[in-house]
DNA sequence: GAGATTATAGTACAGCGTACGAGAAAGCCC
DNA sequence: GGGCTTTCTCGTACGCTGTACTATAATCTC
């Protein structure tokens, strides 16, 4: 049976591996917006249809890409059930933050093996913690939650390498004209930190002690 | 001036509002990604190009949408600060399930001035509660994160109309199949409505029970 | 050697957003 | 009325997209 070691005219190699790496890379730089299967071959230095012999889809690529993300997830963790939540949504927000294209699919794509073995972790972590069922639940979507939502945040009001100049315009324009004063006044609360700066901690350690003091109320 | 009641070959008139209401029922039944700009200009019985006279982008046109499906919200509200947090929450809620497309436009597209007169009235809301400021923060993100969060959810797990057959499937293998217990269990606990069957209103009563609780332990 | 399998790729097609420019209809001014 | 300008509509065309279909080379199996 043929290895994939085979060549037409003096072409590299290709692998699924090799192609999700670079879809990787170029999402990475140009945004998935701009990630186009002629542009990834070229990339490669393959023909269009080549990659359709691993691929069957573009969405199905684009699964593979968010789970290849999910993938850089670290399971392992240490101490008790707050300290292992909380590294596994930091680690899951760095991830995310890393490659901010994939928020938007992080939620909207169906999750591959890498994603589900994160959310099992999840669970997991919160199953041991013998949390009463409904704050289990409560607990587990607040975490998911809050992953998705401050690194979409993050994202849209250009706290990462990808702020645009328009981005940052129009939170200027909104900070300046009078429209919306408490929504000027939330960025304003954010944008200069309010004292904290890992924001996404903050809140993150605020959801685990609402957690455990549930416990402690209902174990007392 | 030219009021807009032109016609050329007797075809029929076109305005801003016109475009952006047949566009959203066409988004609303074949989703976002079938809305093009040329089937759109079909079904207004005009031309592709006409639409870029009111409307500059694609882009544009989607976030018009959206603010569109943001106008829908009720910002008046009765009853104390809790109260009032539920009814703008369970409202957007609502606006959103009617809505699915807009789910994953929702926190990508820059907000336009209904959406954005919403999120002043629930930070309008939550500063009439008086609440310490790190807690209206986190009640705030806890609020909009819970909206979107379960909004996406329903949606990626078929609890709406737009469920297909394929989504079906997946998920019934996820429970059939013995990989991911915990998450087999987490979709049952849901899927079979854990005896309550408002779920978003019901974690919603949660989050605003911990902010009320927060500012009555800050009161004593 | 013959034939099946594995892998690569060219061509072609339907669809997309939209730049450009032409042109019709109405308003305005003299 | 006649001319000029503004308002609005739209046909054509371009470059881009995902991918169905098909051909073809290289290798494995027998």
């Amino acid at each position: 049976m043929g290895r994939p070691k085979k060549e037409r005219g003096g072409k590299p190699v290709l692998t699924l591996d090799h192609i999700v790496e670079t879809a990787l890379g170029m999402a990475d730089e140009q945004g998935i917006a701009q990630l186009s299967m002629r542009k990834l071959a070229t990339e490669l230095g393959a023909g269009v249809m080549s990659l359709y012999y691993y691929v069957a889809d573009k969405d199905t690529l684009v699964e593979a890409l968010v789970d290849r993300v999910a993938s850089e997830v670290e399971l392992e963790t240490t101490g008790d059930w707050t300290a292992a939540a909380r590294q596994l949504a930091v680690a899951t927000h760095e991830a995310l933050l890393r490659h901010p294209w994939a928020i938007p699919e992080w939620s909207t794509v169906w999750p591959g093996p890498y994603r589900f073995a994160l959310t099992e972790q999840l669970l997991e972590v919160l199953a041991g913690a013998q949390l009463p069922p409904d704050v289990a639940d409560l607990g587990f979507h607040a975490l998911t939650n809050h992953i998705q939502g401050f690194a979409r945040q993050r994202v849209a009001y250009g706290d990462t390498q990808t702020d645009t100049e328009e981005m940052r315009n129009r939170v200027q324009g909104l900070l300046t004209q009078g429209d919306y004063p408490r929504v000027a006044e939330h960025v304003r609360y954010h944008v200069e930190g309010h004292g904290n700066h890992d924001e996404f901690g903050y809140v993150l350690d605020l959801i685990l002690d609402g957690l455990a003091r549930s416990k402690a109320d209902c174990q007392q």
